[in-house]
DNA sequence: CGTGCGCTTGACTTTTTTCAATAAAGGTGG
DNA sequence: CCACCTTTATTGAAAAAAGTCAAGCGCACG
């Protein structure tokens, strides 16, 4: 696949007219990561931003004795760091590969020019950061207002609508992974889980699938009008 | 001050030229709120942005069980729920006047027209927004990689550093509020800012105003490289 | 084939919240 | 101007949630 075919087939391009996707093609940059390599650290200098073309990214932040929170996995066609680009000049967080993965990066000072030209390109952009921004916005409610068995349902819950079986869902983390996702580590993690099983609400099946056997209830929990151990 | 006067002196709208300026102008409505009223609550339709002119307004999350998370305190010119208007079309959280405040309204339509010509506008927007998404994944830090201590000490060392003496402060909030800022609840404040006035990190003068004693111990607790009822 | 990592479980500790009581402060209406 | 009432703040005791430490299992990968 040519840089430009690879260019127009990323979302925040969309609507960007020929001439402008080979002008990014000009300044684009290929670059590869191995599973685990650290892609960049927290406070580093931002030179520009990437576009995750395959494999799997997390951005997370990293407490001093060693606890990780993961801010967002990015997946295939999604950008990161891109707001270092706008504000800051540096990464606000740490960015690994989680699997062997392939990016476009955007040198920042190129990509500035051309945004500048191509209001549609901008506009993309804005739609972009805004998302991410009401995703924070519900990361931060979901940390400060619900305990760990909400997380873990209201996570479940969305994660059952992305997938095609109805009731029957994989999980896309390891549990270490998800754990440091929903803010918590992975012995509570386990213990929830166990709960929910026990309570009926699902099914712990070998591997990462887990089958829902309770949608109200998660539901329920979810919003945080119940609580596990508590009887309807 | 007129309309146009007000424009200018915004941040968002720096390096904007005089015509387009008057195209804001034009597309602007003045809105004015009591203290304590309620501006939008979550999931309404969005219909624009905000800029705020005078008082205060807080962007918050709301529990069902009642519990606030304040995720932002808007001050005078800054602008808030622009994200609204690029991505969702609904407010993500509620927000109330603080104080008696008045705002500019900026309806969505005509800035996205707006704004497509004019890429000084939507250059100072992304900037904007990316500052925010880094406040946010700070906070996201915050709640999930410190206690309660570390988040206050990290709150009292940068409103030190935005006022002007050097060791006193004055808190900007009450403490019913600041605590909903730093996902607790004033309970739990309270007997934080005793134990660290036992210890000698601060001194609590009467009203909201708060003396640093040992601003290198209050470091190391925003870091997590201490804790409070330890020695050294 | 063994070492290590991912995962689980138990016992214990720490942190935070909940509930309740009380006190001080501030604004309102008589 | 004062009495009253709501809001704000503090403190104690108890409960709950989550984290730490330690042990153990099993599978995967080198």
């Amino acid at each position: 696949m040519t840089l430009i075919e690879q260019i127009t087939t990323v979302p925040l391009f969309r609507g960007v007219r020929r001439e402008q996707c080979e002008a990014l093609a000009a300044i684009a940059v290929e670059k590869t990561y191995a599973k685990s390599q650290n892609i960049f650290l927290e406070g580093a200098d931002a030179a520009g931003f990437y576009v995750l073309r395959s494999g799997r990214v997390k951005i997370y932040k990293l407490s001093p004795e060693g606890k990780e929170q993961i801010l967002h996995v990015i997946e295939p066609n999604d950008t990161f760091a891109e707001a270092a680009v706008f504000a800051g000049h540096r990464f606000p967080a740490h960015a690994d590969a989680m699997e062997a993965s392939k990016t476009l990066f955007f040198p920042r000072q190129a990509f500035l020019a051309l945004i500048e030209r191509h209001p549609s390109l901008a506009l993309n952009m804005l739609a972009d950061l805004s998302r991410r921004l009401q995703r924070f916005a519900n990361l931060i409610e979901s940390l400060s207002l619900k305990e760990v068995p909400g997380r873990l349902a209201a996570h479940l819950l969305y994660l059952s609508e992305r997938q095609d079986d109805r009731d029957e869902l994989v999980l896309d983390l390891s549990k270490v992974q998800l754990a440091s996702l929903l803010g918590t580590i992975p012995e509570t993690l386990s213990r929830v889980l166990a709960k929910m099983a026990r309570e009926g609400l699902i099914e712990v099946q070998e591997g990462r699938k887990i089958r829902l056997l309770d949608r109200e209830s998660l539901e329920e929990l979810s919003t945080g009008e119940r609580r596990l151990g508590t009887a309807t």
